[in-house]
DNA sequence: CACCCTCTGTTGCATTTGACACATACTGAT
DNA sequence: ATCAGTATGTGTCAAATGCAACAGAGGGTG
């Protein structure tokens, strides 16, 4: 691991970490076998088809997992933010191959773990390990969680359902009714596996129909 | 728990049990407070929004993750069969609540465990506890990789896509090009998330482009 | 300012899809 | 055999969607 451990507070927002003090996360990055790369905006950080054991842990910038099939459609399938973790869930499961591609959306930081590490009691009897393997635990949860909330919104039948489902979980989970996406549209399109011109339509509708009331990313649920 | 243990067996098949003998299964079963319940046909086993700290193992039958939603729409969002585990990822996440319902798609019976039981080494020393720790790691991850590969069929924009998607996923997943499937046409069309009759014309027309063969459920990728 | 680039909305059009109705098996029970 | 019920495929039509092309609004840079 480097010698500059500056990056302990971002560390700690990291689900994995939590309930642990700083002192013992040193320590454990040693024992997990820590490593910190960089990646500039648009680099893959991991390809589908790859087979992984290391997941890592975001320092900074945002990460997405995304599809890109070979008709030229990108979908989004998840949006990664300082603290969350990528690829434990390709690492911890049984062929631990991904099926998507990761991608750094601005410049970014990872620190990069070894997952057999984290399953396995270390010798040094490390007195948080009990501790970090049930943060993962819940940490997998939420994030099967998350996979089923999107598909929720991506078993809507009509693009007007599947935006309204998206809003209104987004609003439920910013405790307001004036949400602020963190996507613009285009992206916002592959979240929802939709056309952005087809959705864009829709919005405009969905305005006049007074369902929904919008200005650049600002929304807010009307109806 | 109840006295006839004849399920044990079916229990040893369920991934969170894996390496550990059925000597060590009978104990860690008092430990968890393990309850059986049994289910009708079409029996709601959990409701959508309820809030649940206990994840139950199908012992017999098959359950449906499924989605209704006001419209009518029915969506199913995961089968499973007997070992697999129902609602772990929502007892663990951090705010426990359901999204989707889970019925009994055939008689059921179900053997309930309390997932803290599960998460908190208990006091009598259960050797075997660590073990269904990193056991229950490795079934979510791989749950939620399933989760992924669904969406990445329900990330296609058109019903051949989606089809072609899950198609070539199952003959991977089965080791053959001919591939049988446990959907009746209209359960397939609720897995994908599209309209029966639609689906079933586009089945007509990608038979008579040459893409795939099919008689009943039995189908072959030819394209 | 002129230029380039990105983002968003808009339009027209071809295709896909969903909804509904109905025909045709096939199944199981009586 | 008869009947009811279910599963599957077909036909039609309206609506939704994707696609391509373009216009206008910024935003940054030389």
């Amino acid at each position: 691991m480097q010698n500059n451990n500056n990056f302990i507070p971002n560390i700690k927002r990291s689900e994995l970490f939590a309930g642990i003090s700083e002192k013992d996360i040193q320590q454990m990055l040693v024992c997990f076998n820590a490593k910190k790369k960089k990646y500039c905006e648009g680099q893959v950080i991991f390809s589908g088809g790859e087979k992984i054991d290391q997941m890592g842990i975001v320092l900074s910038g945002r990460v997405y997992m995304e599809s890109n099939d070979i008709t030229g459609n990108k979908s989004i399938i998840r949006e990664l933010a300082v603290g969350d973790i990528l690829g434990d869930l390709y690492a911890l499961s049984r062929n631990g191959r991904l099926i998507f591609d990761a991608v750094a959306h601005e410049d970014a930081e990872l620190l990069f773990i070894d997952v057999d590490k984290v399953m396995t009691p270390c010798a040094k009897a490390c007195t948080r390990h009990l501790t970090t393997m049930k943060n993962l635990l819940t940490e997998l949860a939420g994030k099967a969680c998350n996979l089923d909330r999107k598909l929720s919104h991506m078993s809507m039948r009509t693009t007007r359902e599947k935006l309204m489902s998206y809003l209104r979980e987004e609003a439920n989970h910013q405790g307001t009714e004036n949400v602020t996406l963190k996507f613009n549209r285009q992206e916002l399109a592959d979240y929802l596996c939709v056309d952005r011109s087809a959705m864009s339509k829709e919005l405009q509708k969905m305005k006049k129909d007074g369902l929904i009331d919008f200005s650049g990313n600002k929304f807010k649920i009307t109806g």
